[in-house]
DNA sequence: CAGTCATATGGTAGTCACTGCCAGAATCTA
DNA sequence: TAGATTCTGGCAGTGACTACCATATGACTG
């Protein structure tokens, strides 16, 4: 590796520090960007060519953890569906877990400024859809295929969301893990009442 | 009803019907809330008064619809879970059904802009926690309730948002509904494979 | 080591979303 | 009609973000 890649990774890695701890010390709408750019002793531009946007210097941890497990389960076409999708949330949360006070920081001025919400449900979309990619090509080619994909994805992205949102308000006294094996066996067991439905529509799409 | 109400909602949906038209004609990004307002003979300022973000003018409709049927669900507290359930999804979508064009325009500017896409899911989120906190109500109160809520309420939006994700793309042919009871049916009889774990973990949150 | 090439950087100028403020117009009330 | 209330448009300003260019810096070649 150059010594080119060294320092951008480094600047990289310097411009969301100072960023971080210029919204938890000030909150998000009171930094500006080039207050981050000064603390990281580089221009603004530079910062731009970094991060797209403002919102993504809070998001970059959390990306990163859903990009690494689907990523993880693209390189492992092998592994039968169900058992994969609880592979991939495992392997988010455990990276989650790996670091509870970003992540707590993260739902903190997410919950606090609207735009921050924004992106990280728009994150968490692009994953669901991208994992939901993946999860096609494990189940049997027909019509259905692409929808119940979808929704599985979607299932499963509810799981860690919940769990996220609860573990993250005591990270010390829970596991992000056990509560994601309750949250599926509550769902395998019926423990979630769901309207039952005869379905008496013919109609196949 | 005064002359005051009247003027106000015309002008709002002037505003929203002009900008409309422009993003459809030019495209979210190229039009500025200046070409708007214009349009709409207001000034600047005004526009600001009726929706606070470029974003609202796209996405008045769909919040329309959402906040109508968890307001329904909230002046029907008789009504059981699934049974709930089951109603708003079908309302939420039997309002959608109603003005299929701008369903579809909708998705269409939030599959071109980031942004757009961003304040949807923001709007989803936000209706999945209100579905949840009025969920929990009907649910025997125990330390799951919550937890229990908040992910049947994300089943719901999910099937909602997928279903109206194939709907939007063929809406003459399809029919929201029954793609609906589709996926409940699906998920009822374990048409999707979800992972199925033993809960030998004894935390109890 | 010198030369040159590709890339990274910082600065400048500009656009545009959005905010706060204020004077005047329109509507409502008595 | 007089006065109180609300609606409106314009103006000035902030700050995120873009396009562009000159410069500097690490990477490669003879």
């Amino acid at each position: 590796m150059g010594l080119r890649e060294v320092k951008r990774e480094r600047t990289r890695r310097l411009i969301a520090d100072k960023a971080f701890e210029l919204f938890n010390d000030n909150g998000f709408g009171r930094t500006t960007v080039e207050q981050i750019a000064a603390a990281a002793e580089v221009g603004p531009s530079t910062l731009y060519r970094y991060f797209p946007t403002k919102e993504t210097l809070v998001l970059e941890f959390v990306e990163d953890c859903l990009v690494d497990a689907v990523t993880w389960l693209r390189e492992q076409p092998e592994l039968e569906l169900p058992a994969g999708l609880q592979a991939v949330i495992e392997r988010v949360l455990e990276q989650l877990e790996s670091n509870p006070d970003r992540v707590r920081a993260v739902f903190d001025l997410a919950s606090q400024t609207a735009s921050v919400s924004a992106h990280l449900n728009e994150l968490i979309w692009r994953f669901r859809t991208d994992l939901a990619d993946e999860l096609v090509l494990r189940l049997p080619a027909n019509n259905r295929a692409e929808f119940t994909a979808a929704l599985a994805a979607g299932i499963a992205m509810n799981i860690i969301e919940t769990v996220v949102r609860v573990w993250v308000e005591a990270p010390d006294t829970t596991d992000a893990r056990s509560l994601a094996r309750q949250a599926m066996t509550l769902l395998h067991t019926g423990g979630i009442p769901l309207p039952a439905v005869s379905d008496n529509s013919r109609y196949d799409y």
